[in-house]
DNA sequence: ATTATATTTTGCCAATTGGCAAATGTCAAC
DNA sequence: GTTGACATTTGCCAATTGGCAAAATATAAT
């Protein structure tokens, strides 16, 4: 970072997306998320996708209503390093290809919470009984 | 804060206090903080004299130069909240009702999302079932 | 005092942030 | 299809950040 920055990046944007998943996941929209939060819901937006930067005042705002700790948060978005603060991994290991589906979350997310839990149960379930086979096969 | 910030504080000012007085203690002038954090000296005095409030960014920057730990600035800045780490969530008090529960969505998101989609096939196969049942029960 | 040199402050301006309101997109119910 | 109630995106603009270069101020040496 000589000077200026090439005026804004608009790419490489994995912080507008683990937000997003986030928000998704909760699940909130941008206006509930913007009430929740006081930040607006067009600024908001934007960062989702990447137009703009959040700051810190802001990283702070929505940290709470998306369920995260302050700085966990300043971790992802590159204001804290890694080791500094509980956070131990550097963001990417711990939400990188383990997101939940908009569309799952979605679906899940209509039903009462016992339900959830019971599918997570029959879940493990299966798990172990996939398990069993698998010692079958070796024998 | 309902809008906007009624146009720069300009008093009350402990951060710059804090940092001029670091600085003239490690010592070093305003240019070779400069030169050594990346920060122009300008910005550095005008943040020093409370004109200007930094961003996360330059607090990163200005930390190692300084002999903070950068937590320490984020938190003397009022970015971090004193005891920031070690929050449980408790988002389920909150949105109760729509909201998918923080276990399910933590256990789900381990699987693939292929399995994501298939729990959820299995979930509508058995909300399928159990309105045949109730069909019966009702005749 | 007077020049030389180092340090801080100021003037100016481009870049970015973030809000509001209007436009656009989405989707279900009729 | 149309209406209405949402959600998201866009246009615009005020406020703030932060850099560069010049001006002011302090410090030292002769």
């Amino acid at each position: 970072m000589a000077k200026y920055n090439v005026i804004m990046d608009y790419g490489n944007n994995d912080l507008g997306k683990i937000l997003k998943q986030q928000r998704i996941t909760v699940p909130l929209t941008l206006q509930e998320l913007a009430k929740a939060s006081g930040v607006s819901s067009s600024h908001l937006g934007r960062i989702e996708r990447g137009e703009r930067f959040p700051s810190a005042r802001i990283l702070r705002k929505i940290a709470k209503p998306l369920g995260f700790d302050e700085d966990e948060l300043f971790t992802l978005a590159g204001f804290l390093s890694p080791q500094s603060s509980g956070v131990a991994e550097d963001g990417s290991s711990r939400y990188a290809g383990r997101q939940l589906d908009p569309y799952v979350a979605k679906m899940l997310a209509e039903e009462p919470v016992e339900v959830q839990r019971a599918v997570i149960g029959i879940l493990s379930l299966i798990k172990s009984i996939a398990r069993g086979m698998a010692q079958e096969v070796k024998k």
